[in-house]
DNA sequence: TAAAGAAATTAGCCAAGGCTAATTTTTATG
DNA sequence: CATAAAAATTAGCCTTGGCTAATTTCTTTA
């Protein structure tokens, strides 16, 4: 039996998404590194990672840092998908860099797999196929 | 000299959207219509009304209805584009159609206009290669 | 044209997520 | 090992954008 799946906010899976990659960079994850990293400040911090503990997404221990349940570690990896398949589409597409990153920040939290399946197999389309994406490319207004 | 653009929350793209297509459907927008529409409160309408009104994104006469300015519009205008071109889009990767729904309502207020444009240009040659459509869809897990 | 009904507004509430300033707790260092 | 520095928390505030209930304003109709 799969637990839930809850819908969580953009807010929540931006913080997991950016735990999780601290833990893969660092190797932990702290307020203070969160709240850099986010840009944001320390206290704001605090209160969402005592509401991603109350939700069983986190367990925290004070000045050691975060670590992710299998449930909060299970939304990271789905939204560090989505970016990644999103930011590869649009690279393809050869939007610039500072709009890939952009587009991608606010699209990544509202797309269903079935949707990123279908970016997927486009994107693989679009790699072995560079006529293809030459036309696409050209195509641009 | 363009007006400055002033980047507008979802909520307010989401107001203007419905409101350029109610009055495109049934002639004109007023709050109780809005409501309806977007399913939400009557009162929650006024107050963003006040706001837009504020803004200058709409004129509004109570009992009336409203219109859009020409600002108003032309991001009404841009939101119901940007919602065409990614329906169109995921429609033809063979995405249910609702999850089309959902994934446009998130997605369409984070994209750029080149992303679009490369959106728009991929759609042509999806429409126009049948044979390229069949071997997107069929690659997909 | 007066009264019923529809439309709109007001008042007061709530939750999410930010912020700063002040304080507490832990770690690290001279 | 005392204390400075770093990390974390608390308290209190703000904005956005919802809500309900009560009230007001306009329109419609008997």
């Amino acid at each position: 039996m799969i637990k839930s799946g809850k819908r969580s906010s953009s807010a929540v899976e931006d913080y997991l998404e950016r735990i999780q990659e601290l833990i893969d960079s660092k190797g932990y994850a702290r307020v203070v590194d969160i709240a850099l990293s986010l840009g944001i400040s320390q206290a704001s911090v605090t209160n969402m990672v005592k509401r991603l503990d109350a939700e069983g997404f986190v367990k925290h221990e004070r000045y050691r840092g975060l670590i992710l349940t299998d449930e909060g570690r299970a939304i990271a990896r789905a939204v560090i998908d989505r970016h990644r398949i999103l930011t590869e589409f649009l690279r393809l597409l050869g939007i610039s860099e500072s709009e890939v990153e952009r587009d991608v920040e606010g699209m990544e939290h509202h797309l269903s797999s079935s949707s990123l399946g279908a970016i997927e197999s486009l994107c693989r389309e679009l790699t072995s196929n560079r006529e293809l994406l030459q036309k696409v490319r050209s195509g641009m207004k």
